[in-house]
DNA sequence: ATGTATACCGAACGTTCAGTATGTAAGAAT
DNA sequence: ATTCTTACATACTGAACGTTCGGTATACAT
């Protein structure tokens, strides 16, 4: 790595982050390539070296975020064994990670701007699926090992994963970190073990005892 | 009424109409005021004699939408008795209503592009609160009744408005309309009843029986 | 018949902003 | 010592778009 090459790279990360911190401040839209130059010191000429656009720019740092996003997790993962303590440990993640995360508005405000783009629709379908296999795979691990009703596990990780994502849609606008994470356990509690009252005298009839 | 007034309430309404077809067609930033004029034929200058600007043109759809919207809910929700029907009903309404609504998108894009502005960020939070309380309503009166078990019904409504927002969420990319609707409903029943296999050994042990 | 308010027109403006063309200096290669 | 390449700076382009505003036509009232 020569002298100028490493100088090259610290200008370059040195453009991201000052991107990362306009972008989850202003927005996408609202940050201009003016204002990276305002914040960096740095030429517009240069920024446009050192990435292809502004949306290479902001994917750039939407690659950095995932891959930080999936090793915490794989570490985390470790160190659950029931099913009840795996969910709870991951909406806690999500809570911790994704929900106070600075580019989470940005983010949403990136996808439906570039809403009508295929390649972004594509990406975006790609994401979400594999997050529905990932709650796939552990809530069929969960089903094997009996923890859990035997049901279709993809339909289970499509709705696992709906309803993480509505609750971060909704705590996104009251930012309470302690009430949003009562919420998200209290919901984990909900997908596992519902809401209907099982009134005694239901299970007693169905086991043809008197009710009770 | 005017012969002119008539026709003046006709022309904003053309302009409405058309407007609607484009935002849904091309989204909210793509769609531009010279669209409309293309559309309807009317003058730019007339477009903004019936309406502020952009902005209040789109929100004037947005509240037609809400009005129709509550209308047919209220209707349908006197068809049903307990509470499953109710929530599948509600989840059938939401996709039927809202997941094939030509705005939604739009909205959303109009909602994250705005998102920085207080106004609209206060709008999105009533809008939402309308809907959580809704929901708790709904929900607290299943409790009385004795159908659900009794614990937070604000927070339980949260969770619910969370889970079908999620669900639309993801349903929005992949527009299946039977698998959409049997996902909601599986969902529904998911909030009902859980995911957690009840072995028959623990119902057994807690009320003091042998197992099987 | 005439004045007036309403409905409508369309050219022009001002601004914003991503992207590009061109220049240059310093370090690397030969 | 020279040439070449990399890294960065400056100035500029061009298009898009919301909004304004002076003006016109039409229906209605008097």
């Amino acid at each position: 790595m020569n002298k100028k090459q490493l100088q090259s790279e610290q200008t370059k990360k040195r453009v991201a982050e000052a991107a990362r911190t306009l972008f989850a401040q202003k927005g996408y839209t609202a940050t201009s390539i003016e204002d990276i130059v305002a914040a960096t010191g740095s030429s517009k000429g240069n920024i446009y070296y050192h990435y292809q656009n502004k949306e290479g720019l902001f994917l750039y740092l939407l690659d950095e975020w995932d891959r930080e996003w999936k090793e915490q997790w794989a570490e985390k993962e470790q160190l659950y064994s029931t099913i009840e303590e795996k969910l709870v440990g991951f909406a806690e993640h999500l809570v911790v990670n994704d929900l106070n995360h600075p580019l989470t508005k940005a983010t949403d405000e990136f996808i439906y701007s570039e809403w009508k783009r295929s390649d972004v629709q594509e990406e975006v379908a790609n994401y979400l699926s594999n997050h529905v296999q990932m709650n796939q795979r552990m809530l069929q691990q969960a089903m094997d090992a009996g923890e859990l009703k035997t049901t279709d596990a993809w339909t289970l990780g499509f709705i696992l994963e709906g309803l993480l994502m509505g609750l971060g849609e909704m705590s996104k606008r009251s930012p309470n970190y302690d009430t949003t994470l009562n919420i998200y356990r209290q919901a984990i509690h909900v997908f596992l073990h519902g809401t209907v009252l099982h009134k005694p005298s239901d299970q007693a009839l169905a086991q043809g005892i008197g009710s009770q």
